[in-house]
DNA sequence: TAGATACCTTATAG
DNA sequence: ACTATAAGGTATC
């Protein structure tokens, strides 16, 4: 199937490539390979739930490819409901919050599935962002299940059971480096059910960002990425070393001696509710500037 | 509880 | 060519 959502009528519009190549979703993949070099009009494609969907934003409409109907799930998986001009309106009205918006403005928030999320950010720590999708797509066509479409072969993430029954030595092989246990151990540990989403979903912010550390190789900051780019915690703010830079040269006043408190002051400033959307604006306009 | 350190691997700077 | 350093941290002591 194929069709297209008109994106004049969405508050705030779409800027799909500044979405999908931000650092925060690593479940896409560019067709053409050129990320961060390429046009902008390029294909991205994923496998969800089985189906592969392929996108691609021509002007003002997002056009897709897909072995099912697509419609509803781009537009939960892209957020492209929320409303971009009041999140902004939430933020603080300073220099570097302004030119990251002006400079991005159409980046919506993810709405990643969470085994994937999951584990992409435990691949993530002291780990460049060209790299960790080298290590989702090496994971992918390791141990997901392959899907023909249009001439090209698409590969699902892998399962929990199908992660847990690999090897760390396969993992190591793959470049997850020490990632490799902590990805096998909480792949074993969604499967085997230890730590749930029910255990997650639903509770306050904070008890949830505490229950995610449960999970092998997850600590607060990882918590925070799969609270906000999976979970829709859009009050999560991972604080990474680009965020301590961030806070270094413009919000000094909210440190504290530790990541709960300093998240507590700098989620405050930063306008509570939808800091996290602010956070993901400020974070690809830090590293790309 | 706070502080220090090891940890895989790769890319980049010097 | 080589070495040091850093990359969206976490676990352990």
């Amino acid at each position: 199937m194929e069709g297209s959502i008109p994106l004049t009528s969405l508050p705030g519009g779409l800027d799909l490539r500044a979405t999908l190549e931000s650092g925060q979703s690593y479940v896409w993949e560019r067709a053409d390979g050129a990320m961060y070099t390429g046009a902008d009009d390029a294909w991205y494609h994923t496998v969800h739930d089985g189906e592969v969907i392929a996108v691609r934003q021509r002007e003002d409409e997002l056009v897709w490819q897909a072995t099912t109907d697509a419609d509803d799930r781009l537009h939960d998986r892209l957020r492209l409901d929320d409303d971009l001009p009041a999140i902004r309106a939430t933020a603080p009205d300073d220099d570097v919050v302004d030119t990251a918006f002006d400079r991005y403005w159409g980046l919506r928030v993810v709405a990643d599935p969470f085994f994937p999320t999951l584990i992409s950010f435990i691949c993530s720590t002291q780990m460049r962002v060209e790299r960790i999708y080298q290590m989702q797509t090496a994971l992918r066509e390791a141990y997901g299940t392959p899907i023909e479409f249009r001439d090209r072969t698409h590969h699902a993430f892998p399962t929990p059971a199908a992660l847990a029954a690999a090897t760390e030595a396969e993992l190591r092989d793959l470049g997850l480096g020490y990632r490799a246990p902590y990805v096998l151990e909480t792949a074993r540990q969604v499967d085997a059910g230890t730590v749930t989403r029910a255990d997650i979903d639903g509770r306050p912010y904070e008890t949830a960002r505490e229950a995610l550390t449960g999970y092998a190789g997850v600590g607060q900051k990882v918590a925070d990425c799969v609270l906000l780019f999976s979970l829709s915690y859009l009050e999560a703010i991972p604080l990474d070393t680009w965020m301590q830079t961030l806070l270094a040269d413009y919000y000094p006043e909210c440190d504290r001696e530790t990541y709960a408190d300093t998240s507590r002051a700098l989620r405050a400033t930063l306008g509570g509710a939808y800091a996290g959307y602010v956070q993901t604006y400020l974070f690809h306009h830090l590293r790309t500037r």
